[in-house]
DNA sequence: GCATTAATTGGTC
DNA sequence: GACCAATTAATGC
């Protein structure tokens, strides 16, 4: 179980850059030059201030990246799942990463080089054209999160932090399909463990959301939005 | 089973 | 609302 080598041709990610883009000739070329591998839970595998070793993509299972703060907090910048991008933030201006990446549970990546990278980048028009409006999308999700821990409340961060991860992780059976833990909460929603803790106890208490262990389920999605959006509504 | 880590609760500033 | 301490639950080895 150790040789599980990804084939792009084969692969189901639908929303991987690389597999959007295999219906184009030139894009062949590159796709058996990645290199893939396992990482377990709760590993690092790109550390922050690292030399660039390329762009990963997720195959399997679901990370994080973390940004670490002048007071040696970590914020969690965001939740990464199958198909996604890890590591594009320092790529092409800086020569080390700008963030940390760890496997939430076990996962396995697919790395491309940055000299596959940049043949990419170079010869498929296309491929950079898509990859231009990526960035800038992630930008203005990056700048709206900024904004809400600058303006929202703890309750206010933590239930928008549960309505995010359920609209990116989806929900069976009652509960979110992602497990994490109180203090990745608090690292994405800017606060700390126990405020969590708190919040979460009490939006159990009102019966809003579902809590067993590390599971948590949301129960009446439209008042926890409500709640978000009237706040949001009064502030700006 | 023992040791380390995570979750919870209460208290202080 | 952050930080600290104490207790308990969960998990790793």
């Amino acid at each position: 179980m150790k040789k599980l080598m990804p084939i792009c041709e084969t692969c189901l990610n639908k929303n991987c850059f690389i597999k959007k883009h295999l219906h184009l000739e030139k894009m062949k070329n590159y796709v058996d030059k990645k290199h893939s591998f396992h990482c377990n839970k709760s590993k690092q595998f790109m550390l922050e201030g690292a030399p660039l070793q390329g762009l990963y993509f997720i195959y399997k299972g679901k990370a994080k990246t973390v940004k670490t703060g002048i007071n040696g907090r970590e914020q969690i910048v965001r939740f990464t799942k199958e198909g996604d991008i890890v590591g594009f933030r320092g790529f092409g201006t800086n020569n080390r990463y700008l963030i940390g990446a760890y496997a939430i549970e076990d996962i396995i990546l697919c790395n491309f080089s940055n000299e596959v990278m940049m043949e990419i980048l170079k010869n498929i028009p296309e491929f950079t054209f898509n990859l231009m409006l990526f960035y800038a999308e992630e930008l203005n999700k990056s700048e709206n999160n900024v904004r809400k821990i600058a303006h929202m409340s703890v309750r206010e961060r933590v239930i928008d932090t549960l309505l995010y991860i359920h609209r990116k992780f989806g929900q069976t059976n009652d509960y979110i399909n992602i497990e994490l833990s109180r203090k990745d909460i608090s690292d994405f929603a800017g606060t700390t463990e126990e405020q969590v803790i708190r919040v979460i106890s009490n939006l159990k208490k009102e019966f809003l959301i579902n809590v067993s262990g590390k599971q948590i389920g949301l129960l009446k999605i439209n008042s926890l939005r409500k709640e978000i959006f009237d706040h949001k509504y009064i502030l700006k």
